[in-house]
RNA sequence: GGGGCUGUAGCUCAGCUGGUUAGAGCGCCGGUCUGUCACACCGGAGGUCGCGGGUUCGAGCCCCGUCAGCCCCGCCA
């Protein structure tokens, strides 16, 4: 069978050569991955993007010259070899290659693109550390070289592949929005695109294209997905990039469970892809509850380690500023960590600062020994509550007090960081769930102003409508979020498609008709023109791909990625312009 | 916007309490070597200690500022 790599200037990719090859004359080309020179003998690491495989240089295939070319090849030349594939004399297989049967004996050589010695090493040893990472980025076309990244841009394609397939067998249209769009001031800051024909007038890249899926909608396009390019001028993270992937669907005449199911298809079908069997459905879980138990609305589920709420055991014996607390209405929650006595001082330490980042004002700790609860936190909980905990021997308990909008979270740190620390055992490899009945609003907590806690076209609670006039606040919303081991992998909701309503949650938030009509007047004609009942979800496509190439961060799956500073290393962008070209754009620089 | 960590040879790092000529491994250059696969062995070259200022008899080390990278909080409808 020919190979998928032939082309007029080779007939194999150095990769996929395996004993079955054996007897064949091939002609390959790739990159000196790593030469090792025993006088008489030469070998050499050719590497490609399907692998590497050994290329034999010696005397009974080589003329002389061939060997004294061979003997001065430099790391990364690009050469072309030609020569028979053998089986490797006995005892010489090299199990760890997959190419470890078979060797190349090479007849000719060419080296068709000399190269520089790196200035960041591409071959590297058992237990060699990679250079920099800013290096890396900074020479990015020697990084990629790497057989990681092009394992993980692999894998990225393929991924991408199949949610294409899984969602056109579905009936979905793949349909491309606008990459220059309008600005919409709410949200997260918008990369702005001067126009040149209007003066004074800008253009915003998407952060998503959540208006257009939903005027799809409205156009009766009923079922829309896009690998669509998004874009948001914040902070970054280690998951976040100012440009990114998401997979975005949205699908009309259709609830919640229409979307379920259907995320949970292309979600089964990517995790297969990574060679991964999960099944669906994926549990749910209402917000309040993911909040209670675990202290985040991303909850993971691989572990237990479950918050409670021990307020009413404060009391008789407990610590003056816990009653206190308690008497001021905020809750006592605390965890046990079984085992976590092991943990040291400084374990613990670190455990408190990491409640202090997440604004709480200390960490509660005790432990149980042969002899009995001791730590600070035994005399503070008091018996009540060191009761109720139940601790075996050798358990941890910790404990944060405070309002539920920065005890929760706080302790939900703590919990992850417990784990970490603890190095405890996943109970299961794959935990799914759905968090769904958000609230619909938040509250900024300096302003008291409200807030979308989604976004403001996501519909109320069919069961909260009553309560958007008495008790917004409480009010829960259509909002769902698809979590897996503690990660967001995406979120959507419902749409709103009632005019007058989305006017009401408008005045909610403070938009006035004037400012809506301006914001997203393109929008709320459409919802006039006939809506049908629709809505979807965006997936963080990168986020998925980085949890299934197994890597740490988001930028080992893409190709270019920027720094945590929002900036290209690589092609060294943003940069400045010449002023000729700002005065074009009718743009001044003001220092 | 805030906090933490990092920056010394091409790469990864060490460099003690501030003290003479800043080290190691890998890589690179030269040499020996016919079964290596992180080849081995012999020899050699290679330094703006991120940058700027300060303290000091003396700074890689201390102080201030600044730049860059990573991580976190805020932020990310």
């Amino acid at each position: 069978m020919a190979s998928l790599g032939r082309t007029t200037l080779r007939t194999h990719r150095c990769g996929e050569l395996r004993a079955t090859h054996a007897g064949e004359r091939v002609t390959l080309g790739g990159w000196v991955h790593r030469r090792r020179d025993l006088g008489g003998l030469i070998f050499v690491d050719l590497r490609d993007r399907e692998g590497l495989v050994q290329v034999a240089f010696g005397p009974d295939a080589a003329s002389p010259e061939v060997l004294r070319l061979a003997g001065g090849l430099t790391p990364e030349t690009v050469v072309i070899v030609e020569g028979e594939v053998k089986r490797r004399p006995a005892g010489q297989a090299n199990p760890e290659m997959p190419t470890g049967e078979v060797e190349v004996r090479a007849a000719t050589l060419r080296v068709v693109g000399p190269a520089e010695v790196p200035v960041i090493p591409v071959a590297r040893g058992k237990g060699e550390t990679m250079a920099n990472e800013d290096l890396r980025l900074r020479h990015r076309h020697l990084d990629l070289r790497r057989p990681e990244l092009y394992r993980n841009l692999e894998l990225r394609h393929r991924l991408l592949q199949r949610t294409r397939a899984t969602l056109s067998a579905q009936g979905f249209l793949e349909l491309e929005t606008p990459i220059l769009t309008k600005p919409t001031p709410e949200g997260a800051r918008d990369y702005l695109v001067p126009s040149r024909v209007y003066p004074g007038e800008f253009f915003a890249l998407p952060q998503s294209p959540q208006i257009y899926k939903q005027l799809l909608m409205v156009s009766g396009y009923d079922r829309y997905f896009q690998l669509a390019r998004c874009f948001r001028d914040e902070d970054l993270r280690a998951d976040r990039q100012p440009e990114f992937t998401q997979i975005d669907i949205e699908a009309s005449f259709i609830g919640p469970e229409d979307i379920y199911a259907v995320t949970e298809a292309v979600l089964v079908a990517l995790w297969a892809e990574a060679g991964e069997a999960v099944t669906a459905p994926f549990p749910r879980m209402p917000w309040r509850e993911a909040m209670e138990r675990f202290g985040v609305d991303k909850p993971d589920l691989r572990f237990g380690l479950e918050l409670q709420d021990l307020s009413a055991r404060i009391g008789e014996g407990s610590g003056e500023f816990l009653r206190a607390a308690v008497g001021r209405g905020e809750r006592i929650h605390a965890l046990v960590a079984p085992g976590g006595a092991a943990l040291s001082r400084k374990d613990l330490d670190a455990l408190t600062e990491d409640a202090k980042t997440m604004r709480a004002s200390g960490l509660l700790w005790a432990k149980r020994g042969p002899d009995g609860v001791t730590g600070p936190g035994a005399k503070a909980l008091g018996p009540l509550a060191l009761e109720a905990l139940q601790l075996a021997e050798g358990d941890l308990v910790l404990g944060v007090a405070g309002t539920d909008a920065v005890a929760l979270p706080a302790l939900g740190r703590v919990r992850l960081e417990t784990i970490r620390r603890l190095g405890l055992a996943a109970r299961t490899k794959h935990a799914f769930v759905w968090i769904e009945q958000f609230p619909l609003f938040e509250r900024d907590p300096d302003t008291g102003q409200f807030a979308p806690m989604h976004h403001p076209f996501t519909a109320p609670h069919p069961d909260d409508l009553g309560l958007l006039g008495t008790a917004p606040e409480r009010a829960r919303s259509t909002h769902y979020d698809s979590v897996y081991n503690g990660t967001e992998l995406g979120s959507g909701s419902i749409r709103i498609v009632d005019p007058a309503l989305q006017q009401r949650v408008f005045d909610w938030l403070g938009i006035v008709p004037a400012e809506a009509e301006r914001r997203f007047g393109f929008l709320l004609e459409g919802l006039k023109a006939g809506a049908p009942p629709h809505g979807g979800i965006a997936l963080g496509f990168d986020r998925i791909a980085m949890l299934l190439a197994g890597v740490d961060s988001i930028r080992d799956v893409i190709a270019f990625p920027k720094t945590a500073q929002a900036r290209a290393l690589f092609e060294g962008a943003p940069t400045v312009v010449p002023q000729a070209d700002l005065d074009v754009l009718h743009l001044k620089v003001v220092p």
